[in-house]
DNA sequence: AATCGCGCCTGACGGC
DNA sequence: TGCCGTCAGGCGCGAT
C-alpha cells in the first residue's frame, strides 16, 4: 500500500517523462474510484502543459496551466509511464497520454484511490486544507507533537496516524517509528513527554527518509511495465511480527488491534 | 472539541 | 478444484 514514501518515489519517477509536455488525449475507462472521476476531465486537460508535479501529504499535484489535478493512490493504486499503445489490464482507469506518446497510467485494483480537479490553489481544496505538517520539512519536531497531544486521551500510534497532526504517518511507518523510540503504541498521547516526543519526531524522519532512499533504488525506471515499488524491501522491525523475537532484545513482539489497524510493540524496548 | 467507527473495494488466504 | 467467508487497509465523514 502507497505509503508517503511510495507516493513521493512515484512523484520522483513520473515527473521527469513528463513535465513540460502538453495533454494529447485522456481516457477514463472508470469513473468510480472513491469519488467519481471529475465529468469532463477529458476536455479539461486537453492542451494542457504540466508545469510541474508536486506532492502534499499521500496526494499528488499535478500542476497544469489551468489548474491542478489531485491524485490519491489509495490503499493500491500505482502509477506508470508508458508507451501510450501499451495493452490495457485490469483496473486501468485512467490515462493521460501527453505528447511523444507517454501514457501516465492510473491503475487501482481496490479503487481507493481518487482524483480531484481544482483551478484555484490545491493547497486550499477543502482535502488539504486542514493537514498538519510534512514529517520531512521544517515544519515538524517533536514540540509540535508535544504542544498538540496536551490532554489528548487518544492512544499515541492513532495520534500520529492523524493527518491534522502529521501527514504522511501510515500505520506501518506509525509501528517501526515508536518502536525506534522506545515508546509503546497504546499510551495516551497527552501522557507522553516532550523528550519522547522528540525521539519520536526523529524516528518518524528516519523511516521515511530511509523507506524513500530504498524506494528509490528499485523505482528507476518506470516506463518499465514491472517497477514495483521496492515496499517489501523495507527492512522491518516490528510490523507483522507478532510472536516473533525483538531483534534488539529478543523480547517476544506483541500485537493488538488498535482503532482498527494491526498494532505490534516489543513488550521489552518500548514503554 | 475530541474521538470512534463505518464503509468504500478487491485480492489473498484459509477452511471445507 | 472450487466456493465462500474473512480480512486488510487510507481516510473522509457522520455519530457520539
Amino acid at each position: 500500500m502507497p505509503e508517503l514514501p511510495e507516493v513521493e518515489t512515484t512523484r520522483r519517477g513520473v515527473m521527469p517523462h513528463l513535465v513540460h509536455r502538453c495533454v494529447e488525449t485522456v481516457i477514463v475507462r472508470h469513473r468510480g474510484l472513491r469519488w467519481p472521476v471529475p465529468r469532463g476531465l477529458e476536455k479539461t486537460l486537453q492542451g494542457q502543459r504540466l508545469n510541474d508535479v508536486e506532492r502534499r501529504a499521500k496526494y499528488l499535484l499535478f500542476r497544469f496551466e489551468a489548474g491542478t489535478l489531485i491524485l490519491h493512490l489509495g490503499m493500491s493504486g500505482h502509477l506508470r509511464v508508458i508507451p501510450a499503445d501499451t495493452s490495457v489490464e485490469k483496473h486501468d482507469h485512467l490515462d493521460i497520454v501527453f505528447e511523444g506518446s507517454r501514457c501516465l497510467r492510473f491503475n487501482d485494483p481496490r479503487r481507493f484511490g481518487s482524483v480531484h480537479w481544482t483551478r484555484g490553489d490545491p493547497l486550499q481544496h477543502p482535502l488539504l486544507e486542514n493537514l498538519g505538517p510534512e514529517p520531512l520539512s521544517g515544519e515538524f519536531d517533536g514540540d509540535i507533537l508535544f504542544e498538540q497531544s496536551r490532554k489528548r486521551r487518544v492512544a499515541v500510534k492513532l495520534f500520529i496516524m492523524n493527518a491534522n497532526i502529521v501527514v504522511g504517518v501510515g500505520n506501518i511507518y506509525a509501528n517501526e517509528a515508536l518502536f525506534l523510540a522506545g515508546i509503546r503504541p497504546g499510551r495516551a498521547a497527552g501522557r507522553v513527554t516532550r523528550q519522547e516526543y522528540a525521539r519520536l519526531a526523529e524516528a518518524i524522519r528516519t523511516v521515511l527518509q530511509k523507506a524513500i532512499a530504498k524506494g528509490g533504488t528499485t523505482l528507476r525506471d518506470f516506463t518499465q511495465p514491472d517497477g514495483n515499488t521496492g515496499y517489501f524491501s523495507i527492512h522491518l522491525n516490528i510490523y507483522d511480527r507478532a510472536g516473533e523475537p525483538c531483534r534488539v532484545c529478543g523480547g517476544e513482539i506483541r500485537h493488538k488491534v488498535m482503532g482498527q489497524r494491526a498494532t505490534y510493540w516489543c513488550s521489552r524496548c518500548q514503554e
